[in-house]
DNA sequence: CCAAGAGCTGAGAAGTCGCTGAGTCGGCGT
DNA sequence: ACGCCGACTCAGCGACTTCTCAGCTCTTGG
């Protein structure tokens, strides 16, 4: 459960661990995403109005993270707005302030009997595919193997093909956002993504552009 | 929140933070630029009067910067050509003072809302389209290549065009406020571009004003 | 019609950026 | 303990960018 407001947070909690749920707590976005990304919960409660990172960014980031536990999203307004746009976000249920504790109980016990949502879509860029659920690249049906931060710079580029990305938005995404090394790693991780992805099919999907950055063109190249 | 006039500064940041905001306030465009660029915030109040380095300066350093965190301004004036001038350097949103508190907080809500995912405008001058995000030109929908030097000028001359600029101008813009070379370079430049944008097609989007400076067709030329 | 100033141009020097191959380090499985 | 593998560092080179410079052309005012 994710909740800034202590005294709402704590009396959630009770009710929860009373109807006999096993409760664990944080009070800001960038500890919900850390906590969700470590354990494996069965539910996720989400405020949208936290310190940090508000609720909306915590679901985007936990579901690019391929973290696809259920969330139940709080929020204090009611417009019909707001609602679809916690469900294009990937919430999977949602409830206005003030609420009922029963009925947050059930739609929780819902939540977990439903199970996972669907998987996240394949990214697809040309002939390349890369499935972030089972870690797995392809290119032109055929896999291919990727060391982990391979894998992580190639979803990065997958997931903003056709954008130029800048050396320093990769490593802030891919490696740390403190990252504090040789901002040459990334040439050379890119350079070994070519040797896997490129140079065998004779294609080049990963485009320097020069003073700017890097970028995968969305067609595969 | 940037903001240099210390008790309005003080009244909109206690209120904002009742309303269920965290606050950050910083007193100049220079802290303004620095604070923006290191942390994410989910949205950002900037004046346009401010010391040090004005609001619609430090809007286009962010984007320059490529932070593309949503932007409420406020200004004192009320003109219709300012409310234009915020919406084409960036700006999401426009408030002018005096302004009620309920309708800033019904503002930042729908910023914060709208989040992430909005794309900044593609600037558009005729067939000249340039995409700050993807950091791509086209003319007649074919890319042109350039250099980062060369974008950042193009950039420039797009995010005024119809307006005469003059050559300072575009140094301290586009080089540096403080540079101290040969301002020979802004005509080599123009150059560079006008044989990548202009010669090809047969156009002139970048026009000479002779003792004054160069304005970019808005028509694209 | 001329002179002076403003802008244009081509060439080249200096600097920067990205690529690459080799090599170090640390963790992990055997 | 050993060897392997992945992550990262480093240095040099080649290519591209940036900027300067000097001569040229065009415009304008007298």
């Amino acid at each position: 459960m994710v909740e800034d407001e202590v005294r709402l947070a704590d009396t959630v909690r009770r009710g929860l661990t009373d109807a006999g749920f096993v409760v664990e707590v944080v009070h800001n976005g960038e500890d919900a995403v850390w906590a969700a990304s470590e354990s494996a919960y069965d539910v996720i409660v989400l405020d949208i109005m936290l310190p940090k990172l508000n609720g909306y960014k915590v679901l985007e980031e936990l579901r690019r993270r391929g973290v696809w536990t259920p969330v139940l999203m709080l929020t204090a307004k009611d417009g019909e707005h707001d609602q679809t746009d916690a469900f294009d976000l990937g919430a999977d249920d949602y409830l206005t302030k003030p609420f009922s504790f029963l009925v947050l109980v059930a739609r929780l016990r819902a939540l977990i009997r439903r199970g996972g949502p669907e998987r996240p879509v394949v990214l697809m860029a040309g002939d390349l595919s890369l499935d972030p659920a089972r870690k797995r690249v392809e290119r032109a049906g055929q896999e291919i193997a990727l060391t982990p931060r391979e894998y992580g710079l190639l979803e990065f580029l997958m997931r903003h093909r056709g954008d130029t990305v800048t050396k320093t938005e990769i490593l802030e995404s891919v490696w740390d956002p403190a990252f504090d090394g040789d901002p040459n790693v990334v040439e050379v991780y890119v350079r070994y993504l070519r040797l896997k992805l490129d140079a065998p099919f004779n294609r080049h999907a990963i485009e320097t552009v020069r003073g700017m950055g890097y970028r995968l063109a969305a067609d595969g190249g």
